[in-house]
DNA sequence: ATATTATAATGGTCTAACCATTACAACATA
DNA sequence: TATGTTGTAATGGTTAGACCATTATAATAT
């Protein structure tokens, strides 16, 4: 007959009207909320249930909050990194093993290249070979170089999301990216044979790319991950084997 | 020469310290942790700071906070609530749009059904089979029998995930569905045609995942996807219509 | 003109209460 | 004895008021 009275937390309630007043663009990135102690007596609240609330909203990736003068609560620009921290958490926890990640950049490098493949511009495809051309320069330098050839290897793929026009392969390549490095970063030091393996992959899929060959540009894509996945596997095992024998 | 001397807020390093325990299996699902009171004396800090962090972990996913006597925090199961939660903050505000969603949709269904193909076993068709009869007894019932009939849908497109077995796969598609469903509840009623064709495509997927057929999987859960896809984008034209008519 | 120093506003933290909710024990009742 | 009721104490939720730490800006000195 009654339905439940309503469980408000008073810092909840707080919560959703500030999260609502951003999502609805009354309030606009960049925008600067009142202070604590003005906020508390528009919500007739006490200044701690008010930092709690701001807090999640903190955590949300609403709003950043900024010390001293003028500082204060500020809108943030929403990006994608609840997303990949909420990923980061449930790789960490055991939940989601580094396989099952790999496994899953492997596919949507795939579905990326695909996408891109069916609506690239010619700009697009000058940019990735600008990016390729810096690459290939990379190739027989140093450490230093090498970790340079890493780095544009990231932006040429993160590019082809881009081209691929659709925000969320941006933000899910970036999280995949983001907690793939976390865990092989320590083996990321390539051969110069790699390197150019690697080059040379980038250098297909651009092609097909190019050509618009959806299906080649998936498979050429796909392959090209899992071989790097296969090439760090070897790698941690090689360590773990080290470790092993050192430890014996 | 130095570094930046580290930044610590109070609430963060209690926040860094419960984190690690728990994602260290120091703490482990189910544990409770000790009272505020008590907390607050471990860490050394006030009662409102520690409050602040346990605010932070609960909105990370990582407790739940109970009323009560026999309260208190209690270490949780972690899911990809998180990562549902910003995806649909992402859409809110309208950094993606719903045909963004929608894309990803068909290509993540895909690769679901593709990787199905590879790795079901005999026990895994079975159960999409049940599944697809108990949807299939719903077709010509009323509107309650519409309404389960999408609730079997949904289950059919989880299950595929579970097969593919990689739980990535569960944690997105279960996201996205959900964000989905958020937008399209109001449009989900289909008229009997619209489930007959709906139901053929599944009995057609699970076949070409049962024969281990990859890419006619993939096909067949995009263009499944494509097509409830275009049906709701004319349901929701439909309704614009007449909105618009009436307001005329 | 430039460097230094004070000022005041803001977030960060602390203390010490009291309120609201809840599991459970003590008690009353049939 | 079994069952329903009530009290109690522990816990999270909230409040109030104070003081500390940081920082942009204005005032001052060089």
């Amino acid at each position: 007959m009654f339905q439940a009275a309503k469980q408000t937390k008073v810092f909840q309630d707080v919560v959703s009207q500030i999260q609502e007043a951003i999502l609805d663009g009354r309030l606009k990135t960049g925008d600067v909320l009142p202070s604590e102690r003005q906020l508390k007596d528009m919500f007739n609240i006490s200044r701690g249930t008010l930092r709690e609330a701001l807090r999640v909203l903190e955590q949300k990736g609403l709003i950043e909050i900024k010390l001293g003068v003028g500082g204060g609560s500020v809108v943030k620009d929403l990006n994608a990194d609840q997303v990949s921290e909420g990923l980061a958490l449930l790789i960490r926890s055991q939940k989601v093993s580094l396989n099952h990640l790999a496994e899953f950049r492997e596919d949507v490098e795939g579905i990326v290249a695909a996408r891109a493949a069916e609506r690239h511009s010619k700009a697009d495809i000058s940019g990735l070979k600008a990016l390729l051309d810096k690459a290939c320069k990379c190739i027989d330098g140093g450490a230093s170089q090498r970790n340079a050839f890493i780095e544009i290897d990231k932006q040429i793929h993160m590019t082809l999301a881009e081209v691929a026009q659709n925000p969320i392969y941006i933000s899910v390549l970036h999280s995949v990216h983001e907690n793939i490095h976390r865990y092989y970063d320590r083996f990321l030091s390539m051969e110069e044979r790699e390197l150019q393996e690697n080059y040379q992959d980038l250098c297909d899929i651009v092609e097909a790319v190019e050509k618009g060959q959806a299906d080649h540009a998936r498979r050429l894509a796909r392959d090209h991950v899992r071989r790097f996945n296969q090439y760090m596997k070897h790698r941690e095992q090689a360590e773990n084997e080290v470790t092993k024998v050192s430890s014996d």
